[in-house]
DNA sequence: AAATCCATCAGGAAAAACCCTGATTATTTT
DNA sequence: AAAATAATCAGGGTTTTTCCTGATGGATTT
């Protein structure tokens, strides 16, 4: 029997997936969650690691990009199949790099659900050819046109700059000087290849970096 | 025994609604498609006609509006249940002109989903008080927060302002002088109350007036 | 130990953004 | 005809942004 868990906000799907998953022999739901905060705290302790966790992207609180995260940094035994509506390009890279082990739209049909848990059930992974080109397009476009690599402060500061705080705002909440506001901020218009705030901000968001 | 049909474009979704709703006694559901136009003729033939449709608005085609109107232009006698996530929009108020009997959003239980089902059964509607006066809600909201009245060169300065344009480049492509574009700009200013053009461009986003 | 990064800061200056008080002309409303 | 409105522009002033050339102390690498 394998233990299968899910997170997504939209109740009527969690309780209507969890009728579809019980009623095949081999899984078991053992719990869902609405939001990714309750996920990563249902997570945290191990007696409810599922071996299956069925993700969504877009969730309160915390989102599921958040939770691969987390669930990457504190090593969870645990196979992420993301299953979400986001067809969008940025994420998908992102819970690669976190190391998820499907990622599903939920225009697919209940057949490849199943398809799916029990690729990932038995070889750890499941990747459609589709998925896999689609991915393979998309890495290609961001191979081009890069992301360039951030300090923490910086990636502080371009989530700041993408608000309509003034620099001596963003100079008080960050506790800098205005001076080396500035200078992060010089730094992020040379790296993005930007000529002034907006342009970084329109950057910023068509890489995915920020959600406006 | 109730009939019901489904059209939503998020396969799984409805393929797992099936099996929730086949579990329930009084309910049956005869047919699902995957888009608005399937929808439209799969209920041109009277012998397909349920009593009760869940009806998505986000599909592909024709989507789940189109449906409510040519169903209402048509007089079907069927009881539109609608379930979406569009939380926000205009939607809602035109599904109430097209006559559905019930607005739910994804992120309700397979319960209230049940109760839903068997109001609409009965006594063919379902309207919850939490529904409505959200649909209250945001019908005051649009009403007090509305979207400015914007003069037709302000739309266009507001479409450049989005973007990492000086006023003075913006004043070559519009055919204005530099004041003129001042003049506009503050206007757009006060008419969305921001401070900035970065506020301005955030607002006009969340507002749907401008695609980043 | 020297060189290289990193995070932080100063000061000055040019450019751009922002704010204000007007004005002209043409059209529309009253 | 007078008033209101729309579209356009001028000038000048203040603040913020942008760009530049630096500097310091701590950590890491060589």
């Amino acid at each position: 029997m394998i233990t299968v868990a899910l997170a997504d906000d939209h109740k009527i799907f969690c309780d209507s997936l969890v009728a579809l998953i019980n009623d095949l022999d081999d899984f078991e739901v053992i719990w869902t969650v609405h939001d990714g905060a309750e996920a990563i705290e249902k997570l945290s302790v191990d007696e409810n690691l599922p071996q299956i966790l069925l993700l969504d992207i877009n969730m309160p609180v915390k989102d599921g990009l958040e939770v691969a995260r987390w669930m990457d940094e504190n090593k969870k035994p645990v196979n992420v199949l993301v299953l979400t509506m986001e067809e969008d390009d940025t994420n998908i890279i992102r819970m690669l790099q976190y190391g998820v082990k499907g990622y599903l739209l939920k225009s697919v049909s209940a057949d490849e659900l199943f398809h799916a848990l029990h690729s990932v059930a038995k070889y750890g992974f499941y990747y459609t050819p589709e998925i896999t080109r689609q991915i393979g397009k998309q890495i290609g476009r961001k191979a081009k046109d890069q992301i360039p690599e951030l300090k923490e402060r910086e990636k502080e500061l371009l989530q700041h700059l993408c608000s309509d705080m003034s620099y001596s705002e963003i100079a008080q909440k960050m506790f800098l000087s205005e001076s080396t506001v500035d200078t992060y901020r010089a730094s992020l218009f040379e790296k993005f290849n930007v000529r002034n705030r907006i342009g970084l901000l329109l950057k910023a968001n068509s890489l995915g970096l920020v959600k406006l």
